[in-house]
RNA sequence: GCCCGGGUGGUGAAAUUGGUAGACACGCAAGACUUAAAAUUUUGUAGCCGUGAGGCUGUGCGGGUUCGAUUCCCGCCCCGGGCACCA
């Protein structure tokens, strides 16, 4: 018999099965595929005496193109992992099922010309062909597919239980719209301003749609964040997602009319200093007040050219601010009365908050751009401070307020400016020249007077006042006081130092004077804050930081925090959250997705489809070609169509439009529960022993849109006491993708897909298993290398060919052994695959080495090898004379004292340097440990002629001994 | 711009309550077996210096803390991902 194997170059030789190590995995994985099948091993059953774990992949979309080598990983993944839960007793559940609905697969329907439920079919059938190959444990009575009406029923049930609750409703606001796709999409199917699917620039369009009022669930998806144990990042990506931010809803009234305009604010602390307000284009006031704006035609074009741009286009940040003066429209500021002009731009989006922003540009940078463009008042409102980092703040001292200057001095003649080295407690702090204002100076005063008290220069010049007031506080230790000192900043020039006098002593003590270079003032400035106000020196910003409110009236003084809630109170405002996140457009105009499961009727108006008529049948048609009017194919099938009222049996049309790919997807993981109930969505007693998910896998991709959609629902299937648990799934492992070898993504346009079907039936599936599992951290993407692949596969011949070593009373190495369970067991345990499977590497070299290896031991090795390659390590239990299954055998347990018996290698270091090491007993005491480690020959001439000032031990690792050279 | 990851040999990577950096695997080099090749196997494999024993350097860069830093702190650079005129 011959086998084919792979070589270093890549080419599959003939080999002659003649070794002992070699095995034909074509025989042993057909043999015991069918096995499995025939004798059922991977039933699962809804025993509730065990424990469960339930195990789930995120479900494959059925494509045309067949799987890559790739999409296998987070598969073999859950598997290693059910296995081995299987092997600790639980009862696991691992499902698979096939997300069917959407639109790549009616595209790929349409390109093929083929009715999408056969191309469905068809894909399916590969699909599954291919999974198979690579042995995994799933129970395929629990399959489930989301075309399936007995499965689509319950999606439709769900619909109705949202639409009674209020959470789905009509809407004809703009959505996006897909030309190319020609339907409308939910803002999660947009990459950027692009249709995910097709690439296509999608437009606003206004159209009649469906949308689910995920909005309501936006704090309490935000806040189960927390709890949950996935990653930071996914859970970073929904926080963003969902842009939870806290402000207040203000009112300003327009003048000479009822009207008023609202605006959110996350920063109503700066009212007072609000300037002009800015409406975004298609603001509902800017057309109701069209006849009384003077500039009406300048509007209208402003307004059009906008509706032409793509929000790519207008939201772009640090695009120039375009926008135009509304003429004869005012409004009036709640806090101080002052008239304020309006502009619209488009820098204001209609969508998000009120779609009119209150602009304050002494605080905004977006707003100052524009007022700077514009011409428009900058008022100064707040002064953000920082504590100082280097002498910060004392908890218990008073604040005392001091008003001072800063100022940077160059000379003109050099070129450098003047910085104050700080003496005393302040020393090694490095600023600009400051002092206080005095009773009855100004500012400016100040500079003058300050500039000859500390560096005796006169004929000062000043060039330049920051337009800000800005603070710092820091701890005046010798006073006991914390001290908020409010600065105003000068840059000043003096021509010549030549007429410099003598600084007296007393300023000489303080500090010393010294002159830098423009570059290196940035260098040698300590502290942050004087750092930042040389920045703005250089390049005028706004302030966008909190701090103590200046010019706001009676509310000067109080800090941005208290400020907010005492003005919005004043002005009658609300103190509100605002969420990014948008509600789920649910409506697709197209073909192949669940019907919406309601009808309109002429005197009921809408009503849902009677719970018992469920569920309403994707009508079976020859064209199902999209329309690209808005309505969906369906709407032409007449019969279809038209129908009764459930409520009142008068007239109504059937809703036409379809579900998202994501609904089913939503719930579908309760549906493996149960999955042929045809009375519930799923039992009550089976899903309160099943739920929640307790491992989910699945690729990053989803983060954003399936995993916070399925959140949704399922906390909405809680509320109505549908299910048991708030949160859908518990443990999240995101699957880091497979490259191909050039490193792209793997995928038919390259041309570097690796079919796995290749793949097993030259190397195996345990081979491929075993590679995959041992590329890297599970969580990483990584470049495939079949090179790499060899190593996999020499592993398990290795395993196989230590066969021949067996004995009863054969060599072993206790040690080694169950320091290998134990580290396998907690590796897969937190899906640490590839060190799991280095450990089953060296336990394997081990072996290999040895002339015998003991029956037991190796029988442990096949055992805990099962889950990573189930076919082999099962022929090899069989060998070993077992007749039951080694996937239902229980998992080994390991001794702690065995592993506490290993020698302890004893690095020697002097003075932090290893020299040496030696072996000892992990009891060894400290003493003896010292003893022997001066000892060892590499580390004794190290300590000769030296002295040891200091020994440190770490039990049973390190010895250090600290020398220096001996005092004679 | 903001937020999350990450940066270690020729390659994939391992090690973090601070304790011998590079486990395991691929590749490569030399040897054994062979007429030869493949397969298998033995040895070596971070860099530099040295015949060797050994020494010096080394985990993106620069500082710091420590007897000791891949691991902790401060300041940067680069790569990947998310969000982004979000008020």
């Amino acid at each position: 018999m011959y086998i084919y194997r792979i070589t270093t170059t890549g080419f599959f030789t003939k080999r002659n099965w003649k070794s002992m190590k070699s095995f034909d995995h074509k025989e042993i994985e057909r043999k015991w595929q069918k096995k499995w099948q025939n004798e059922r091993t991977y039933e699962v059953s809804d025993d509730t005496h065990k424990k469960k774990c339930y195990v789930l992949d995120m479900f494959p979309y059925p494509s045309g193109e067949g799987l890559h080598v790739g999409h296998p990983k987070g598969y073999i993944a859950t598997d290693v992992y059910a296995r081995y839960m299987t092997m600790q007793g639980m009862n696991v559940l691992h499902p698979m099922g096939w997300d069917a609905f959407g639109l790549p697969a009616e595209n790929y329907a349409l390109k093929n010309k083929v009715h999408p439920a056969v191309a469905v079919k068809k894909n399916i059938a590969r699909f599954k062909e291919q999974l198979e190959k690579i042995g995994f444990n799933y129970d395929w009575k629990r399959e489930i597919n989301t075309t399936d009406p007995a499965f689509y029923k319950w999606t439709q049930w769900i619909f109705i239980q949202l639409f009674k609750k209020g959470l789905a409703y009509e809407s004809y606001e703009p959505i996006n719209w897909c030309p190319s796709c020609k339907t409308g999409l939910a803002n999660e199917d947009l990459d950027g301003n692009v249709c995910e699917r097709c690439g296509t620039v999608v437009e606003k369009k206004p159209m009649r749609q469906w949308v689910l009022r995920i909005t309501a669930y936006a704090d309490r998806l935000l806040q189960d964040l927390d709890a949950l144990p996935w990653s930071d990042s996914v859970k970073e990506m929904q926080r963003n997602w969902i842009g939870r931010s806290e402000g207040a809803l203000l009112r300003f009234p327009v003048v000479n009319t009822e009207d008023v305009v609202e605006v959110f604010t996350t920063r109503p602390d700066t009212l007072f200093g609000a300037t002009y307000m800015v409406l975004a284009p298609e603001h509902v006031l800017v057309s109701k007040h069209m006849p009384r704006i003077g500039n009406a035609d300048e509007v209208q074009t402003y307004i059009q050219t906008t509706s032409k741009k793509t929000d790519i286009e207008r939201t772009t940040a640090g695009k120039e601010k375009t926008g135009v003066l509304l003429e004869g429209l005012v409004v009036r500021n709640p806090a101080n009365n002052k008239e304020l002009p309006v502009y619209i731009s488009d820098y204001v989006l209609a969508g998000y908050g009120a779609g009119a922003i209150m602009a304050v540009p002494a605080h905004d940078e977006r707003d100052y751009a524009f007022a700077k463009k514009y011409n428009l008042p900058i008022e100064q409102v707040v002064i953000p401070y920082a504590d100082d980092t280097n002498n910060p703040p004392q908890e218990g001292y008073k604040e005392v307020k001091r008003e001072t200057v800063i100022v940077f001095l160059k000379n003109k003649e050099t070129g450098m400016y003047a910085l104050l080295d700080w003496h005393g407690t302040l020393e090694g702090i490095t600023t600009g020249i400051m002092g206080g204002v005095e009773e009855g100076q100004t500012p400016e005063d100040a500079v003058y007077a300050e500039i000859e008290e500390e560096v005796a220069l006169k004929g000062i010049s000043i060039t330049k006042k920051l337009r800000w007031i800005t603070a710092a506080r820091y701890c005046a230790s010798h006073k006991k006081e914390n001290r908020l000192a409010l600065s105003h900043v000068f840059l000043a020039e003096v021509d010549t130092c030549k007429n410099q006098g003598e600084i007296p002593d007393e300023e000489k003590a303080k500090h010393t004077l010294t002159w830098v270079t423009e570059q290196e003032v940035l260098e040698k400035l300590t502290p942050d804050h004087q750092k930042q106000i040389w920045r703005l020196l250089q390049e005028e910003e706004a302030l966008p930081g909190e701090g103590v409110l200046m010019n706001s009236g009676k509310f000067s003084g109080l800090s941005s925090e208290e400020a907010k809630k005492k003005i919005t109170e004043l002005v009658g405002g609300e103190l509100t959250i605002n969420y990014r996140l948008q509600d789920w457009v649910f409506s697709r105009q197209r073909y192949w997705g669940e019907p919406i499961p309601v009808v309109h009727c002429d005197s009921c108006g809408v009503v849902p489809v009677r719970e018992e008529d469920l569920p309403v049948l994707l009508p079976d048609v020859e064209s199902y070609e999209p329309t690209g009017t808005g309505e969906s194919p369906l709407a032409s099938i007449e019969d279809w169509v038209h129908t009764e009222c459930p409520k009142c049996g008068g007239k109504a049309k059937r809703e036409t439009n379809t579900m998202p790919q994501w609904a089913g997807s939503s719930w579908y993981h309760l549906r493996y529960i149960d999955p042929k109930n045809d009375t519930a969505l799923v039992d009550k007693n089976k899903e309160a022993y099943w739920s929640p998910v307790d491992v989910y896998v699945g690729g990053m991709e989803h983060a954003t849109r399936h995993l916070i959609y399925a959140r949704f629902w399922h906390k909405f299937l809680y509320d109505i006491g549908a299910v048991t648990t708030s949160e859908p799934y518990q443990k999240l492992y995101t699957v880091g993708l497979i490259l191909a070898q050039d490193g792209r993504k793997m995928s038919k346009r390259w041309g570097n897909v690796i079919n796995p079907d290749d793949v097993v039936s030259k190397m195996g599936a345990d081979a491929l298993r075993i590679y995959e599992m041992f590329m890297g951290p599970f969580g990483q993407a990584i470049a495939w290398s079949t090179d790499h692949m060899v190593g996999a596969r020499r592993f398990l011949e290795r395993v196989n060919g230590l066969q021949e070593k067996i004995d009863f009373a054969g060599e072993g190495n206790n040690i080694l052994l169950h320091q290998t369970i134990k580290k396998v067991d907690e590796d897969i345990a937190s899906f640490d695959f590839n060190t799991a499977i280095s450990q089953l590497m060296i336990l394997v070299n081990d072996m290999e080495k040895r002339a015998t290896v003991q029956r037991e031991e190796y029988k442990i090795l096949v055992t805990i090898l099962a889950p990573f390659a189930p076919h082999l390590t099962e022929e090899l239990w069989e060998k070993l004379g077992h007749k039951h299954s080694i996937h239902k055998e229980v998992w080994p347990t390991y001794d702690e004292k065995i592993i506490q018996e290993a020698v302890a290698t004893i690095a020697v270091q002097v003075n932090g340097k290893v020299r040496g090491s030696f072996t000892a007993l992990p009891t060894t005491g400290e003493v003896e440990l010292k003893e022997l480690a001066k000892q060892v020959v590499t580390v004794k001439p190290h300590l000769e002629g030296r002295e040891i000032v200091r020994e440190i031990v770490v039990l049973g690792k390190i010895v250090n001994f600290v020398t220096q050279e001996k005092n004679t």
